[in-house]
DNA sequence: AAGATCATGTAAATCGTTACATGATTGT
DNA sequence: ACAATCATGTAACGATTTACATGATCTT
């Protein structure tokens, strides 16, 4: 069975919550949302919209109203969204994900405490940044969409996001303290 | 720049714990370890493994000890190993995941609230089942592995699943909450 | 005798990223 | 004038999964 083009429902997605919105502005609207879980590049958006059209999912218009720029513009179609909702009704289906980190860690008696250590600090500093950053968006997020029906979701996305970040930030703590054991002997 | 074939440290790891193992070998091993956030399909080992003989990272033997059947075992060569420790060293590439879930939740406003407040009630089931696993796994490993050198780095892999899987759930349980609420209007 | 598991591999399809390619418009 | 950004796409490559293909051996 194939992957199934998920592509398709993140970008017929975004034209649900933005309608009239461009390749581009997909891929804008994706990089301010969300870009922590969920991603496509410009080389997968132009085709899969193509591909939409044919299938009459969506429909293009020559956005005009802007300037004289050239702009497609798209819109899901009443089967479009009849197709998105069919999709977000289907159980999840998660897809096992590869963590570079644990398997380094995982093989870490071959190689001197001291060098695995190094990435668990790298990590935590990343992920401290990260936490920053969750809660600068939190913020801007409740003041800058209050009362719009998409903030309880919006927010829980991002909840899932800092209970994660922090949840693993807790995790070096601990991970460091097992190195200062590991480094003495 | 290619995604520079992070299979190879993966086999190559496990040759290193688990010296004159066979592509099968491999496969179970990494189901045995490392398979929540690590695997192999055999379309991948059994390639990867010539690849590495070619390249002189690894070294085969026909293994005739354990029966007349025809098993080939590896085992890594000097430069092997020092490929691999080398690639341990280097810093961490973390790679984006997708998560389906956190999708059809920030779409949310286009379905009724019912419909993904099931998706969250279905993450929440599988993590219960993950916690168990993980603390009978862990519970397992101290007790099979006491006083081998590499257990302190399986427990770190461990526990950070555990870590994660702990918010998951509470994050299950806040958002639960949160439903009964948008659900009320 | 049958079914599970051991054991190895190839081929095809799919998916996604990076690089390539181009050019208009806007702001400074 | 120049840089940034808007805007759209294709081509090539690389990685991964699924399906296909085969057959031995072990356990019950």
């Amino acid at each position: 069975m194939a992957k199934s083009n998920k592509s398709r429902f993140a970008i017929m997605g975004m034209l649900a919550l933005v309608p009239k919105s461009s390749g581009y502005d997909i891929k804008k609207l994706m990089e301010g949302s969300t870009q922590y879980f969920w991603k496509e590049s410009y080389s997968s958006i132009y085709p899969v919209l193509g591909a939409l059209v044919e299938e009459g999912l969506i429909m293009q218009h020559e956005d005009v109203s802007k300037s004289e720029r050239q702009r497609n513009v798209y819109e899901l179609t009443a089967e479009g969204r009849r197709e998105l909702k069919e999709w977000i009704n289907k159980p999840v289906e998660c897809e096992q994900f590869r963590n570079e980190l644990l398997l380094k860690l995982f093989f870490g008696e071959i190689v001197p405490p001291s060098t695995t250590r190094q990435h668990v600090e790298e990590f935590h500093r990343m992920l401290v940044g990260k936490d920053k950053l969750y809660k600068t968006i939190k913020d801007k997020l409740q003041l800058e969409h209050k009362n719009e029906p998409g903030l309880p979701y919006w927010l829980m996305t991002l909840d899932f996001g800092l209970c994660q970040v922090k949840a693993a930030i807790e995790w070096c703590v601990n991970t460091l303290k097992q190195y200062k054991k590991l480094e003495k002997r």
